[in-house]
DNA sequence: GTCTATACATCGATAGAC
DNA sequence: GTCTATCGATGTATAGAC
């Protein structure tokens, strides 16, 4: 959980339940999680809970949401506006590490939560990129802007938004394991986030150039 | 989990315990599986779970350690011997997906339990790796080698790993969420697979060219 | 709103017959 | 080896006092 996002429409009891909520269900999951931890960390007991939220599932769906928005919302937000795609992506690449760099738990869970169908995150998703005035994936759609205007080559817009995306969160969704192999890694840090926005730009952007503007 | 796979010392219950487990287990995770289901799929009862594997944990460490071990199996033994580095990287595109496709899953599954620190699956990674006789990580050596033999441009090759990884990977780790989004696509789809293994091979190659053979 | 105490269900694990 | 029956622990949720 990201510390000091502030939240509208929440009393005080309510929030401290929330933020106990999130950080528990993040590491724990759905299942893995316990009223009772909750209600610890939150300094209140399991009864509060219920009152507030009226069940453990209620609860989980407020806390996810509210991430997958905070997250949303600090990715849109920092998107400066660009002269050219060239220059967009790479100033994409390291907003968008920095944004998911210290929710590995959330990129972890919402892994695993999207394999279920109770309820809808999908929702979530194309309910936040309206708020900002796109009608779906923000990222499939300038995408094809920059092709239309002949900025980059012919691609499939779809195929590159995943692999953009691919390369920029699979790594922190295997933090601990890559942290374990790699004794000297520290990919919160700083300086991980930058060196691996100039690997990844220079991977992707000589593969992206139009052929009249291939140089080397 | 694929269908077919034989496995050695196992006699004909323990096989079905463990074909059973592993469906519940891949789908609900170790928190959210019931023994009892487990029971049920393997049309026998509580009791002979424990009889043979003693507790819960111990039959999920059997079941995620042996998936794992067939998957690492899989990639490596249809890892063509390729002449150069551009060969391998086209034949190992295809090749990865294609292994897990079938594995999505598992996939969900890995990445979640990577989160915890209850035991060792880096071992088991690193054992399979041991088996087909490397020392570490197979993909990061094989590209050290060809940026020391002047085949690709000098990048890490730890990032490089992690980027190709992800962009084969990711995409089936939220096969939910994609599938309900774009209507259309069938993720499980050869064609699928094989016009994304061509778009990935097109975005990373260039990328790796090394100058003198750029020519677009 | 906040607490204690408890109801009610379910789970993992075991005992013991066959 | 395989079954039925059950124990003991723990979980979510609620009742009711303050």
């Amino acid at each position: 959980m990201v510390k000091g996002v502030l939240m509208e429409g929440f009393t005080d009891t309510e929030q401290k339940i929330i933020n106990a909520a999130t950080a528990v269900f993040l590491e724990k999951g759905l299942d893995g999680a316990r009223m009772q931890e909750i209600a610890d960390q939150a300094g209140i007991n399991k009864a509060l809970l219920h009152y507030y939220f009226r069940s453990k599932d209620k609860l989980f769906r407020t806390v996810f949401q509210n991430e997958i928005k905070n997250l949303l919302r600090t990715i849109l937000d920092s998107a400066q506006s660009s002269q050219n795609f060239e220059q967009f992506l790479q100033s994409f690449i390291t907003t968008y590490m920095k944004a998911i760099a210290p929710r590995t738990n959330l990129m972890r869970f919402a892994i695993w939560e999207f394999g279920k169908d109770n309820y809808s995150i999908v929702d979530t998703f194309l309910q936040t990129f309206r708020e900002y005035g796109y009608p779906t994936n923000p990222l499939v759609e300038t995408t094809q802007k920059a092709i239309d205007e002949g900025q980059i080559r012919s691609l499939d817009p779809a195929h590159f938004t995943l692999s953009l995306l691919g390369v920029c969160i699979f790594p922190f969704m295997i933090k601990p394991f890559i942290e374990k192999l790699i004794p000297g890694v520290n990919m919160s840090d700083e300086h991980f986030i930058e060196q691996r926005a100039k690997e990844i730009y220079a991977m992707i952007w000589n593969g992206l150039k139009p052929p009249d503007q291939k140089t080397g």
